[in-house]
DNA sequence: CGAGCTCTTGAAGGGGTTCAAAATTAGTGG
DNA sequence: CCACTAATTTTGAACCCCTTCAAGAGCTCG
C-alpha cells in the first residue's frame, strides 16, 4: 500500500468515518514537498509571463518556494474553505466541481498541467468550488497576499495575472455558449477538439491522447447523461471522426469533428 | 426626432449600408458627454472598495474624467474591437452577446447599473463579445492602462479589481451549473429571483420590476427557446408565484419561487 | 483473480423544440 | 391623439433529442 495522505492530509483524520462532510479551516497549504523555483521550472512558459528579468524571477522564487503532492481522488481545496493561496499544476489534472444546495453538481472544468486554479476564491475569501485530482497529480503554491505585492512591483506580473482572469472569464463564456446553444454532439466534439489544442500547445500528441476522467464527469461538465456521451463518442466511431477504445483517444478527422 | 448618433458615433458613416459588417478599429473612448466624478457619484458604494481615501478619489477622479451615452439598441463595444477601457455602467443596463462562427447567438449576461463591462477584453487585448444596450444608458469610461497605474498604487483598489474579476468568474461558474443541470422551470425562477435580488441591493423594488429584454434574449441567455420562457412565466402565474403582465413582473411568492 | 466501477447499447418515455396562428403591445407617422 | 404597422408574446399540437431505466460487457486495481 502506498503511504497515502502523508502528503495531502488536508483531510482531517476521521473525516472519513464522519456522517456529515464538515469542512474544517485547514492550514493545508504548508509546504509538503521539495521547493519549486521558477526560474529553473519548465512550465514557466505556459503559466508566466515571457518578459520576466532575473531580478523579477527571483522574487518569484522567493515566495513560490513550495509544492503539493495531490493523489488521485484527494482535493486541493474544497467550497468554503479559506481562501489564501492559488495554485499551478506543475504535474498532473483537476476537476473543479461546483454544487448546488438541494445536492446536484456540476463540472465547471477541467485544468491539466500548466494552468491554474483557485482564483475564484479571490472575490469571497474562500473557495467557490472542489478541485479534485483526477490523477496523482503536483501543484506549486503561490500565496496571493505575496503575490499581490509582487503585482504592485512588477507590472509584467500585475498585467499577467489581470490577463489570467480575464482568459477565464472568456473561458467561461464559450461554455456557457456551448451549453446553451449547442447539441449533444457538438458539445463532446468541441470538448475533444479543446483538449487536442491544449494537449498539442504542451507538446503532446494533438490526435492521440489519454482521458483522465470518466463519461460521467464529462457529462456532468457538457450539461448531459454519461450514456449520451457514449452514444456520441459511437457515433463518432462510426462516422471515422474519433477512434475511442476506453480512455484513450485517437482524433481521426479534425475537421469533420469541427463541422458537426 | 433626438439627436441619434451624436453620441454613439462608434459606427462609422454609411456602416449600416454594408453587406458584410465589417468591424473597424475605433476611436470609440473619446469623450462624449459631460464630466464624472467618482468622488461624488451616488454608484461609488456599488462599484468601488469602501475604503478609499480622499486622496485616492482625486487619483480615480482624474482618470474616470469621461461618460458616454449609448443609446437602446446601440452597441458599447463589439467583439473584436480592441480593448481600452473597462465600463461603469452610471444608468440603464446591457446585455453581452457572444457569437459562434456559425452564426449562433448567445446571451453571456444581462447588466445594470453599478456593475461592470468589459473585463473579457483584456486577456486577448480585443473585446469578446458585444455590449448592447437595452435601453438608453450612460457608462464611466475607465481606461484601463491608467487603471493599472492606481491598482500599483492603491492596495485596496488592486484588490478591488481582483476581486471584481473573481466575482465574475464565480457568477459565471453558478451560469454554466444552472444551464448545465437545471429545468427550465428552475432557470427561470433563479433568473428571476437573480434579478430581484440585485435590484433590491440597489434600492429598487425586490418584488416588482419592469424587464428590459425580450423573451427571446431571455431565452438565449437561459439556454431555451422564447416559447418555452413564455410557458414557463405562464405557469408560475398559474401557482401564483409571479404575477407577470408583459415586461412588468412582480415577484408574490419569493419562497415558492426558490424552491420550484 | 475477482469485486466493483465504468462503459456500452437498447427500448420506452418525457421535457423542450418546432411550427403555426392569434392576441397583445410597442413604435411610427399622419 | 389616433390609426396603422411591426414586433413581441401567448397558446396549442406534433415531433424529436435526450433522459431514464435496464442489462450485459469490459476494465481496473487491490
Amino acid at each position: 500500500m502506498l503511504a497515502a495522505n502523508t502528503q495531502t492530509s488536508n483531510h482531517v483524520p476521521g473525516r472519513a468515518a464522519a456522517v456529515i462532510p464538515i469542512r474544517p479551516v485547514q492550514d493545508s497549504d504548508a509546504p509538503r514537498h521539495g521547493t519549486a523555483r521558477c526560474s529553473s521550472c519548465s512550465m514557466r512558459s505556459i503559466c508566466m509571463p515571457p518578459e520576466l528579468s532575473a531580478e523579477d524571477l527571483s522574487k518569484l522564487d522567493t515566495i513560490i518556494c513550495s509544492t503539493r503532492a495531490v493523489k488521485r481522488g484527494d482535493t486541493l481545496y474544497r467550497a468554503g474553505d479559506s481562501f489564501k493561496s492559488i495554485y499551478a499544476i506543475r504535474a498532473g489534472s483537476f476537476k473543479t466541481v461546483v454544487m448546488h444546495r438541494d445536492g446536484r453538481e456540476h463540472v465547471t472544468g477541467f485544468e491539466i498541467a500548466g494552468e491554474t486554479l483557485g482564483l475564484d476564491g479571490v472575490c469571497a475569501g474562500q473557495h467557490n468550488c472542489d478541485a479534485i485530482a483526477l490523477e496523482d497529480s503536483v501543484v506549486c503554491i503561490i500565496p496571493f497576499a505575496q503575490l499581490e505585492i509582487i503585482c504592485r512591483e512588477v507590472k509584467s506580473m500585475q498585467h499577467h495575472i489581470y490577463r489570467m482572469m480575464s482568459g477565464e472569464i472568456v473561458r467561461d463564456s464559450v461554455q456557457m455558449m456551448l451549453l446553451g446553444t449547442m447539441s449533444a454532439e457538438q458539445r463532446v466534439a468541441t470538448f475533444l477538439l479543446n483538449l487536442s489544442r491544449r494537449f498539442k500547445a504542451r507538446g503532446f500528441s494533438a490526435a492521440e491522447f489519454h482521458l483522465r476522467m470518466t463519461r460521467e464527469e464529462i457529462g456532468c461538465y457538457l450539461g448531459m447523461k454519461l450514456e449520451t456521451v457514449s452514444r456520441m463518442f459511437s457515433k463518432f466511431q462510426r462516422g471515422h471522426l474519433v477512434h475511442a477504445n476506453g480512455k484513450t483517444v485517437r482524433i481521426v478527422d479534425p475537421e469533420g469533428l469541427a463541422n458537426v
